[in-house]
DNA sequence: AAAATAGTGTCTATTAGACATTATTGG
DNA sequence: CCAATAATGTCTAATAGACACTATTTT
């Protein structure tokens, strides 16, 4: 099927009810993507500084403009690969931000995805590509909003477009998933602690967890498979080393 | 700003990063609507047969090519005033659905929309307006996938592009919010009983539930406010009414 | 009074939080 | 042995499900 006619009358007589597209100016479709990784005690995420206008020297989210051919998902694939050198990331579609004015110069949407990585893989990005940054979320629980982020000296990034809603979507999602879906895996490396766990969903939520209650749930989530192994290097007695299970063979429910 | 010069050189130049939109093809934004309401113990929806080709014959969800100017939520308004004469309805977007081939023609994407309304409301649609299909859910719990639509005589409503799937996610979206927001309000009428509320409950997730702990769990939540008035013309006898109280008034958590 | 549903009280099982205790490693 | 953290056991509070019972209306 070719597109060649656009310009012209469409040949088809159509109902009112039926799409007719070509009769439409159209907007842009981009693909922005929220990469987010535990640190510390929270989260940071992934920003390019813009070298022009509009929002010149602000940060933004890594993103592309969707190929006519390329499927959403691969399109912020393709956002993580050429801006970032990250490959196979999880990504989950987030929101879609479709402001008339969002974008000063014409109307771009953007289907926001957002991409879960470990710490270490988050730190061993294409070089150059980008800077991280600090998530700080002004708010608690999943009330949403826009979010700040800092950068290593604590300095405020000031964020371009509508991207501090988008960034703030992304936390909202992942605390309302935390609890329910095994989501909080994807911020970990290939085997982990419990610890590691629970540092992690503090780091997501914002507030400490009760470390006992925490484990119940972890171990009781079929989620976790023990590899047998232990933690090495460290100065005291080492914990034993988790896998992520998806398989979840728990219970029968007999 | 006009777009006039799409099959012209651009004037500006940019650097690679900046976005360009001028200088691609773009596919075309379309909004869909899932009405949904409940219906004996289900939920039912609204749906248009499609005079014309692709799946001519076919049963689809209400929806509108987006405008240049319209915000996406105002698109989605105006698919159910246009479809069905309904007005100020709930509405919350769901997914987007943008898989290249997901229409034959040419490539649309898909902000999907879900609206919700009480069965009143949604049987007093414009005469004439689409038609009122029955969902039935095929899987259990939040699994998610397609799912199926019958008429009024049981026989399946065939289903136009992927709207099976996104009726699908709608209906998973719908049970996981059940059980953490205050949404099952949005399927009832102004004022109900707390055993409308159960039906409600009990029609989205497709299970029976407990009665006693359902009463508790609602009139724990804070958002039941008693309007101190009885049911009237039932042969039995009446129940307390209520209304939904956003407010959420509930313990100061002392 | 009978039928039907509304609404309350109580027991039990499950789960989360709190706290104490024991275990295992390095220094 | 000491320091540090891992891992387990037990008690308690909160909550959901189950069930029995009482209340209020129409016929």
């Amino acid at each position: 099927m070719t597109r060649a006619t656009r310009t012209t009358a469409t040949p088809e007589t159509r109902f009112l009810e039926d799409y007719d597209p070509s009769a439409f100016d159209r907007p842009s479709v981009a693909v922005d993507v929220v990469l987010l990784a535990p640190v510390e005690r929270g989260l940071q995420t992934l920003l390019l500084q813009r070298p022009d206008h509009p929002f010149k020297g602000r940060w933004a989210l890594p993103g592309v403009i969707v190929r006519m051919e390329e499927p959403l998902e691969d399109a912020a694939d393709r956002a993580l690969g050429e801006k970032a050198g990250l490959d196979g990331i999880f990504l989950e579609q987030l929101y879609t931000f479709g402001a008339p004015r969002r974008d000063p110069r014409m109307r771009i949407l953007s289907v926001a995805y957002m991409a879960l990585v470990d710490r270490g893989s988050c730190e061993r990005r294409r070089a150059g590509a980008g800077a991280i940054g600090a998530v700080r979320v002004p708010w608690h629980g999943e009330a949403g909003g826009p979010v700040e982020v800092l950068d290593a000296r604590g300095t405020p990034m000031p964020l371009a477009f509508d991207h501090a809603e988008i960034l703030g979507m992304a936390v909202k999602r992942l605390r309302g998933k935390l609890a329910y879906t095994p989501v909080g895996f994807q911020l970990l490396p290939g085997s982990f602690t419990l610890r590691d766990l629970q540092r992690v969903h503090e780091a997501v939520l914002g507030r400490r967890l009760n470390k006992d209650s925490f484990r119940r749930r972890m171990l009781a989530s079929g989620h976790l498979r023990p590899t047998g192994k232990l933690q090495e290097d460290v100065e005291h007695r080492p914990a034993a080393l988790y896998r992520f299970d998806q398989a979840r063979p728990s219970k029968p429910k007999a």
